[in-house]
DNA sequence: GCTTCATTTTAACAACTGTGCAAATATGAT
DNA sequence: ATCATATTTGCACAGTTGTTAAAATGAAGC
């Protein structure tokens, strides 16, 4: 085997497109986010739920959960009273999964 | 097939796991940035060749490569006068090319 | 339908962090 | 020792984050 999938090089790129994979790797950059989606990685939840998991309060939640949803990597639908966030694909588990294993081999 | 390699699930992660690839992600989450591993993509190159391209100050540019390599993102070796800057593995463009082609996907 | 209440979001502000620029300093080839 | 190349420092500026308080959303009961 050669290559997973094929994508278009790095190298042609456009600043759009650089743009918008630098804010996606900017929402994701920070821990505090990450462990939200590490949570979330186990299936969806409520802003409380993930409060309480944190112990943060709702409100610092909601704002780190806005941060995520603007660039995508989450998606929220009502149930009841609650608002439930999950990861938006299997593919934001996949790609912090790989830097994860990366960041693990440099030390 | 199911799964490309099986990694270490992300919820399983160590504090300075997540530490670590946030710390990964914030270092490629900036347009700048990710336009220096755009041009590295395709070659080593000393500071002012990557410069000269991006049409910035050297002082800039080295800045830039000091937080790359903050994140063992890029190495560095001398040859003669210059240093030349190089990707530190092939693993950084295939995650930047995965994250380019999921946030594409999502307008 | 209207009110009430739980849940979540937003706004405003202060504290912190990162970035680029200019100038000074370091590095090492020749 | 000199010079080209690169790094570092100090500073100003912009952007981000958390906190508290206020506002919005919508479900459920009356």
């Amino acid at each position: 085997m050669k290559q997973p999938h094929s994508h278009p090089p790095l190298s042609s790129a456009s600043p759009a497109s650089i743009d918008r994979t630098a804010r996606l790797f900017r929402a994701i950059g920070d821990p505090p986010r990450l462990r939200l989606l590490a949570l979330l990685s186990q299936g969806e939840a409520c802003v409380s739920q993930l409060a309480q998991a944190e112990h943060e309060s709702i409100s610092t939640i909601s704002q780190r959960l806005r941060v995520l949803r603007a660039e995508n990597v989450v998606v929220r639908s009502r149930h009841g009273k609650h608002i439930h966030y999950a990861l938006a694909d299997r593919h934001i588990v996949e790609l912090i999964e790989n830097a994860l294993a990366h960041a693990a081999e440099r030390q």
